[in-house]
DNA sequence: TCGGTCCATGCCGACACGGCATGACCGCCC
DNA sequence: GGGCGGTCATGCCGTGTCGGCATGGACCGA
């Protein structure tokens, strides 16, 4: 029943012309190897080997098996190491869907990290609205998630991966900006601010309105849409300002200065996952995601 | 150890989704199967199959195993029914000598017969002198030969395919050629015989020789080379006769004919082969040989 | 002719495999 | 909501296969 073994032992013998040598390089006994191969040819009803006592040649059906047995053995290793290389992440296949604004600069540097520690490993990343991307970890559809403000759901595991300081985005005319390089949360109050709807990521929305609270401050919400470049208006106008991350100051349109906040605050990303079925290859990226997170520095948010 | 049934198993399961039903299909009982997919999947180190009590799915390294794993079984399989096509002779490879004479018309006859009968076996046939066809199916360098007056050796199995009636080639104005439709061997008492020398095919010789003896003939041998149409001269000039097997009277050249020696002479063609490692190609050979003798009548040499 | 080499056989212990009975868990239906 | 049916896992046991050791038997070369 074993024929993969016996293919291995004949093979052996049939190389070697010579049972007592092929036995050593199979480390079994002479007779054990005998018998097996005695026993394939029983299977099979087929003379493989002539032998005498002082010569062992393969029939013709033997020279057959020993042309195309070797490329048996090897597609049945290939396959096994295949399947062994999903199972230590050296192959697989993730979707990972991350926000507009908390993946924009996050996610392209984790999938280069990717590309080069794992790349068998196939990422399939698509900008995804926060909530489609929390369901889908929850339901399965989705394997990892990039978002701000992760929520403490119960099956979803958290990877925290950065922590991004937070500033204000102004006009240049705007009082806050003059002469200061940050800004106290404290000014804010009575100020527009511009933000997201609550309903889109209510833990991001609490968590600016938080710390704003913190310092005594009350500002006007506004609410914008999702899109962001097209609601820089408000805040280009000098009529409203806007909380964003650190990754927000690059590439801002002429006229638009972005500050920090100071004392510093911060708002986490976090990876997230499934706590059940997660394969070796989701392992890896957050194994991956940690490493790249520690050697950016993402969780020492002041530079 | 026995992978290709364990994979066998995975794969009955991960196409039924369900041990139960897959355990109904390979005919085992389903713990038995539930111990072996979790043994390969040990063996492995991967998981293969994610279960919960009422769902079976594989996980990606059990998808890859799905998808490559057929394969592997068909090439398994393949493997194995080749070497049994070579086990009955339905697949091979056969060397076969024949004498320029002796083949000239019976091995054609013999290669139409295997190509239609096994054509799977490929017969590389030679024209060889006579010693190399013995010498060579005695040493094992070649399969079979194709001989007059076969050696009775020990190790060469005889099968006898032909008795080939005698007769002798004159020229149509030699005195044996007038009006006469057969020659007696007493006849040639004193006429100038050309043969091939003895140690050619001392076999042949002999029994040609002693054709004429038991007639009381005693002919004047004269030894002609290997090459036949060329050797033909003495005889069209009258001067000498030859004795040729009932297969030599086609395709005589103008102004010679054939007689048959009255009462009938013959003269056996046998096939001769190795009584130790026959392949199954060679096995069946010889049945297509000894079937197409008996359905050409080339044991009844009178037509 | 004798010793060395090599393959085959007999016998035995270990273990892998499959069967049966049963347990644990979950979804479904009354 | 509780019982029931379906599903997979586990425990236990008999059997067959595999490998090891000792030995037999055949052949080759000195």
């Amino acid at each position: 029943m074993s024929e993969l073994r016996r293919l291995r032992y004949f093979l052996a013998v049939a190389e070697e012309r010579n049972f007592t040598r092929a036995a050593e390089r199979l480390h079994i006994a002479q007779p054990a190897l005998s018998r097996q191969v005695r026993e394939l040819e029983r299977e099979l009803g087929v003379e493989l080997l002539s032998r005498t006592t002082h010569k062992v040649e393969p029939t013709e059906a033997g020279r057959m098996l020993l042309e195309r047995g070797p490329a048996l053995l090897d597609a049945a290793d290939s396959l096994w190491r295949g399947v062994r290389a999903f199972a230590d992440g050296r192959l697989g296949s993730i979707s990972l869907g991350y926000g507009m604004s908390a993946g924009y600069e996050t996610a392209p540097q984790l999938l280069l990290a990717m590309s080069e520690e794992a790349p068998g490993i196939e990422v399939l990343a698509r900008v995804m609205s926060f909530a489609d991307i929390v369901n889908g970890v929850a339901a399965g559809t989705l394997d990892v998630g990039l978002v701000r403000c992760a929520p403490p759901q119960q099956e979803l595991v958290l990877t925290l991966l950065r922590l991004e300081r937070q500033g204000v985005i102004v006009s240049r005319d705007h009082p806050l900006a003059q002469g200061a390089d940050a800004v106290d949360p404290a000014d804010l109050d009575g100020l527009k601010l511009l933000l997201h709807a609550r309903d889109h990521n209510p833990g991001h929305y609490d968590q600016l309105m938080d710390i704003c609270a913190r310092a005594g401050a009350k500002p006007e919400v506004l609410v914008r849409g999702l899109d962001f470049d097209a609601s820089y208006t408000p805040v280009a106008s000098g009529a409203a300002i806007t909380i964003v991350g650190e990754t927000g100051r690059v590439g801002l349109p002429a006229g638009l200065v972005w500050l920090p906040l100071e004392p510093v605050s911060t708002v986490e990303i976090h990876l997230i996952t499934r706590g059940q079925n997660r394969s070796p290859a989701i392992e890896r990226l957050l194994r991956v995601a940690v490493e790249t997170s520690r050697q950016q520095g993402w969780l020492q948010p002041t530079p």
